[in-house]
DNA sequence: ATATTGAATATTGGATCCAATTTAGTGTAC
DNA sequence: GTACACTAAATTGGATCCAATATTCAATAT
């Protein structure tokens, strides 16, 4: 007798582990900018050793979400009102381009649940959820699409702005106006219109640069 | 009396080390596609434990120059022709913006080097340098540019590509051709023309781009 | 009071050892 | 000869220990 591969939950690594939660941690804001990550504090925390704690914050800081100094550790990396001007620039160009490559790939399965989403957002009254609502959706769109790279970068841009699209949603009318934009886009992807879909998203991520950085010092 | 700060040369970390070794062995095409990574065999090569190398090679997999998979190891990230074209359209979205970006601020003296360095990639006869060459005369010019996340994309696109770069120069008149480009590109520089050397960016990729896939099966 | 020295503590970087898993190889039955 | 079980070697993941450096803070001199 065979007995099927069972494929057991392929247990993670302790460092994949490690690596996750503080990267969820930090783009939710639960570690302040600045803030230090001590080993073996986090260690503790899960229950392991530091060797896996310190692949997970090389990783970290790699992707740019925190730096570290030779014998002084990690802190969260903070954003300068230039560089957060930079990053949704930079999300201003990549992102349109993987609407517009999705587009065409969206079953109408993937729409129903984009648009269960975005109505999601716009229902949600928890400010402490809109972030990952707002995430979710976009993220939902960006899934149709094949361009693997163009997602990955587009995911790491949103990371390190992360907390500033939280800000950016719950201040004046973010919220609102992110609704509207969102139903918008989701219609234009509906109707197939690859283009207007893309343009649509540039104006998206333009309006909360530009509401972000009216409520920021220079730059 | 004072003494001067003498700033004693900060010894770089193992891992530091240990990944900037492995980066350009892998960009340079030292190390096969495909061709696994064995921890204990490179810490013996640098005369250190495993530990650092684990780091440096989590970092390379963060960087898509390696994959992993748990309890096998590491192998230098093969590239689809589809993947292939997909960086390369990355990088003629991407480039352009840097050069647009780094021509109003390019010195007398960055296009001075700059314009040396074009002429030591066309005067080169070594096959062997050619890739380095290429690529130190598009970071002279990317250098002025104060986009560094921008910047930090192109670098990465680059580095996952550089094999190809490298044999799409040895390829027919592949050398030839970039010559001819990059001083078209430097003289749009000097002319202080930021849209036509954009442009002349975006073309010289995606020449390079076409003819490498002539080349490939797929995609 | 302030600056400076120096020891004690905290923290990170790395080496060595052990556990978990994969891979190679060997033998056996058919 | 081939398929299958089983052992041994190779390889990675993680824990514990030690070394190197930074930080804190009390003691001292000016």
């Amino acid at each position: 007798m065979k007995l099927t591969s069972m494929d057991i939950s392929t247990t993670a690594s302790a460092s994949s582990i490690v690596f996750d939660a503080l990267r969820k941690a930090i783009i939710q804001g639960q570690l302040e900018e600045g803030e230090p990550l001590r080993q073996d504090e986090i260690a503790r925390l899960f229950n392991t050793s530091r060797i896996p704690v310190r692949e997970a914050i090389s990783r970290l800081e790699e992707q740019g979400l925190v730096r570290t100094q030779r014998y002084k550790g990690a802190v969260v990396t903070e954003l300068s009102p230039k560089e957060t001007r930079e990053i949704f620039d930079l999300r201003a160009l990549v992102e349109p381009e993987i609407i517009k490559n999705a587009v065409p790939l969206m079953t109408q399965e993937l729409l129903a649940t984009a648009r269960e989403k975005c109505a999601a957002f716009s229902a949600s009254k928890d400010p402490m959820e809109w972030g990952d609502l707002n995430r979710d959706f976009h993220e939902t769109l960006y899934s149709a699409s094949d361009l693997t790279f163009f997602k990955e970068i587009a995911r790491n841009a949103i990371d390190r702005v992360e907390r500033q699209i939280r800000a950016q949603l719950v201040m004046s009318n973010g919220m609102e106006r992110a609704g509207r934009e969102h139903f918008a886009i989701i219609d234009a992807c509906e109707a197939g219109d690859a283009k207007r879909a893309a343009e649509l998203t540039r104006l998206h991520i333009e309006g909360a640069k530009e509401s972000l950085l009216k409520h920021l010092p220079g730059a």
